[in-house]
DNA sequence: CCATTCCCGACGGTTTTAGTCAAGAATGGC
DNA sequence: GCCATTCTTGACTAAAACCGTCGGGAATGG
């Protein structure tokens, strides 16, 4: 249970594109510098990125990359998502083997806990956005009455 | 971000273990059978669950494991950071690099975001007990409410 | 003394991660 | 039309992590 070196820096791109919003798009070399990220590596992950629909890009002299949607409307959630795939998926199917599977054995009360994780974890990531990490507010700090709201929410609406 | 392998056998030897509390200590080869579980590999499970003292053990004919503490005062939370460390550590450290390290710059707004999302799973996993397991009240069922309170908790004691 | 069972370090294969590289295609300026 | 710039994309490699396997040893009980 890690954050991956792709999910770091997607992070740190995608906050980096949130500052210069609305002004001109950013070229990968100079994302790369100003974010201390492998420059030949930024292109595999702005282009994961981008294939997810959250940023856009340009070519050419001006070329670079942008945000496709406004900061206040792109959560860590799909930027991790977009790197890294659905969080804690497909536990169930790869440590079963044989006829006694998940369904027929202890396993069976185990498997909810790992989804109500991956449920937590995504409900988090989808508290954060990219404004509330440039302005500071995303963390632990300020961040707890935001989750109750979140969680009560999400209660509410008996998902 | 995935369960691993480890986790889940640590998991579910814990809660085979959990069904045997009270009783005769269990040979780590039973465990190995009942859980699906290679065989060679429950033993090195089981010395990490037992360096963690979670697990008590037995040696010679009549030897085994069994659990150090009964299963409603045994948590996920231990469980996996017994197996596998404290969960999402050392973020910050590992990709930064030069001078414009993590202090210095964006990853600064970005690594309390990652500490939050640390606590949030070990919040999570901290709500389910050995016990919750057995009886089927884990997960995303039944939980959301032990989950609010668990929060609220937290909240209220201003960690 | 012997069978059983835990103890524990070391080893190897596979998969994933992290990062590099190079050829190509679009874009804008001249 | 030509050129520099910049994105596009797949292939490739090195290192790490993961997932076990193996074998010798040390308790324990009969």
């Amino acid at each position: 249970m890690r954050i991956t070196s792709s999910i770091e820096y997607a992070t740190r791109l995608m906050t980096a594109l949130a500052r210069a919003h609305g002004g001109e798009p950013v070229a990968a070399e100079r994302l790369a510098e100003s974010d201390n990220v492998p420059a030949d590596y930024v292109s595999q992950i702005l282009l994961k990125l981008r294939r997810a629909g959250l940023v856009e890009s340009r070519r050419g002299s001006a070329g670079g990359y942008a945000l496709s949607r406004p900061p206040e409307r792109i959560t860590l959630s799909e930027v991790v998502r977009a790197v890294d795939g659905d969080v804690f998926e497909d536990v169930c199917e790869k440590y079963d083997s044989g006829e006694k599977n998940c369904r027929h054995q202890d396993a069976c009360s185990i498997s909810p806990v790992w989804r109500g994780l991956g449920e937590a974890v995504t409900r988090y990531l989808e508290s954060v956005t990219l404004a509330s990490i440039l302005d500071g507010s995303a963390g632990s700090c300020g961040a707890a009455p935001r989750w109750l709201e979140a969680m009560n929410a999400a209660a509410g609406r008996k998902k």
